[in-house]
DNA sequence: AATAGTATTGCAAACGTTTTCATAAAATGA
DNA sequence: TCATTTTATGAAAACGTTTGCAATACTATT
């Protein structure tokens, strides 16, 4: 098979070898029920035994779509975001769609450049992390008429349509947790929040739930790491060494929520019955560590894969119920917090 | 900015706009020396005015390679690929090209599909996970004359150029860790070997060092578990409870030795004490949990750069010095393991 | 047998670029 | 000042498809 012996395999040589018009070849694949199916046997054998592969980038050019969706992420390795890029590739490619990936490492200009990039590749969609993206980036998107979709967080006046979880609330669930459990010396874990709406989202929802308590989170035990296990066990390291240290920890994900967690193991302090600790994401392993962690539950696979049909949707014209989409969060109780 | 105002905002446009023939504005992109720089300037005046984006579908079919390169993994959510993917994207991202991303969840027959739908996307590469791959996908490769590469393995004389780590001497190092320890009542606990010659690989090396030593893994101890961890810890957890257990376990990667570790903890059996706990790939937390896991180290962040500049060099035809290059396996050795 | 459809095919224009070649304008040298 | 180079530009062909339209070959109907 596949034996282009010759030079170059297109269209003329599929129709050459058939002895057809490269008309009849095209509509072999693009209207199959307009060519005389003896006709089409010819074409499929030529087709087979040339191993000619249509070439995307000439179609395209007659305003066909590009059969691309463009997808940019702060970055791929970090549990979030892979679960989310899977369920949402999975979802697509069900539709036809490939993907196109890239990473701006919390950079919103390096996402402004990563879709550029790609629409110059005449993506037919774009699919961005978060609601906070560059005024260019906006403008870009509409002034293109390019479908654009928003993944992660939900906003009821979202510029862009989203398919997401409401941050604030997640923030706000995770802070009531531990305010129900009797905490009242209360720390906070979060990653930078430059550039990151997700984080900022949580911290802020946390924040006003303990304002409403009227519970105050000193300077000091509002601490800040990237998101990795290291540097949160480091960061909590800090605070816990000390004598006076907080009886609840309230963390920006999972990642740094466990973190915490072998911070204080490793200090000797209990967990949860020196000090409750609860994450906000609910990943992979989460409830499979022990103590299980205590975490609010943001439904990746569901987001990512309800934001490829969405945006797929979108693409090709069909009826959307709903421009944004919410996805239900939930606490999920598990061992890392106790009753103070 | 971007007052695309009429309809189609195209070469001709801008030429129109600034007036200049197309060729010049063509030429502005391609070979700015060759125009006047008064010239460039009204073409770029006109460009941004105009917020023109090129169309790279249209330079493709010139023959002008498409800046895309197609990136296949078996799946994008587990740590293991995560972080090549993100290493590998970055690297070929500081090329200029972007990636195309598909996983096939362990299905060779769907990876052949999915590197078909890159082909006709006129990638201007292709990178593969592993060296085990249909005959199929070799033959479509090299009809095609795509420059393809084999990313995480390294085989002296595998059929594509790869970059990676020799998973039989991992699965070696690991087993001779236990040995070294004294442990000859072994057990393994490995993913599904189908479609997935890492893991057998690794479950060969192990193999072949047990059986030099004399030494004979039980059949019933010999166990099977899907990439998570509560999989595995359900798993491990059977043969943890037998009164007979082995004093040492070898798992096939980090993630099923952590899932192997908890298990052990809910059971109350001791790691390193009771049993000693060995993984393969030195994850993300993996040094960071308590106890802190031993295991082979497999560079994912090196492998994953090197194998995009490597690719990119196929790409562009820079001269290669090697068409397979290893990367260095080390055993780190932390807390789970014990003299028995 | 003549007519009107209908099914099948081919021709040629279009898509948005790049690039070769030719030409015009400007700079240089004598 | 004229001839020669160099620099800057444009016209048109090419890239590999799709598709509207026209042409041809059947089929069915009378």
């Amino acid at each position: 098979m596949a034996d282009n012996s010759k030079d170059k395999v297109d269209i003329f040589a599929v129709a050459k070898r058939a002895k057809v018009s490269i008309s009849t070849v095209s509509r072999t694949f693009n209207h199959p029920e307009l060519v005389n199916p003896a006709t089409r046997k010819k074409i499929d054998a030529a087709v087979r035994k040339l191993g000619y592969i249509r070439n995307r980038a000439a179609q395209t050019i007659h305003g066909i779509r590009s059969g691309t969706i463009g997808l940019v992420v702060p970055t791929i390795d970090h549990t979030i975001f892979a679960e989310v890029i899977q369920a949402f590739a999975q979802s697509v490619e069900t539709q036809g769609f490939s993907i196109l990936v890239a990473s701006h490492g919390y950079n919103l200009e390096r996402e402004y450049a990563a879709v550029r990039k790609f629409l110059e590749h005449r993506v037919d969609g774009v699919a961005l992390i978060g609601l906070d993206h560059s005024e260019e980036t906006y403008q870009l998107l509409d002034s293109n008429q390019t479908p654009a979709i928003s993944i992660w967080n939900y906003d009821a006046k979202s510029r862009l349509p989203c398919v997401g979880a409401d941050n604030r609330l997640a923030g706000k669930l995770a802070a009531q947790c531990l305010l129900d459990h009797g905490h009242r010396k209360i720390g906070m874990l979060f990653p930078p929040l430059a550039d990151n709406d997700r984080a900022r989202d949580r911290m802020n929802g946390a924040m006003s739930a303990f304002a409403d308590a009227g519970v105050d989170v000193p300077k000091a035990w509002n601490i800040e790491s990237l998101y990795s296990l290291s540097e949160a066990k480091e960061a909590v390291a800090r605070i816990l060494k000390d004598v006076d240290r907080p009886t609840g920890l309230l963390c920006g994900n999972d990642v740094l929520a466990v973190g915490a967690c072998y911070a204080a193991h490793n200090i000797g302090v209990q967990v949860p019955d020196d000090i409750s600790i609860i994450g906000i994401g609910d990943f992979k392993g989460s409830k499979d560590m022990s103590p299980a962690l205590t975490t609010v539950r943001v439904p990746a696979k569901e987001i990512g894969g309800l934001a490829g049909q969405h945006l797929s949707a979108l693409i090709v014209g069909n009826p959307i119920a709903e421009q944004r989409v919410s996805c239900e969060i939930s606490l999920k109780l598990r061992e890392t917090c106790k009753q103070v």
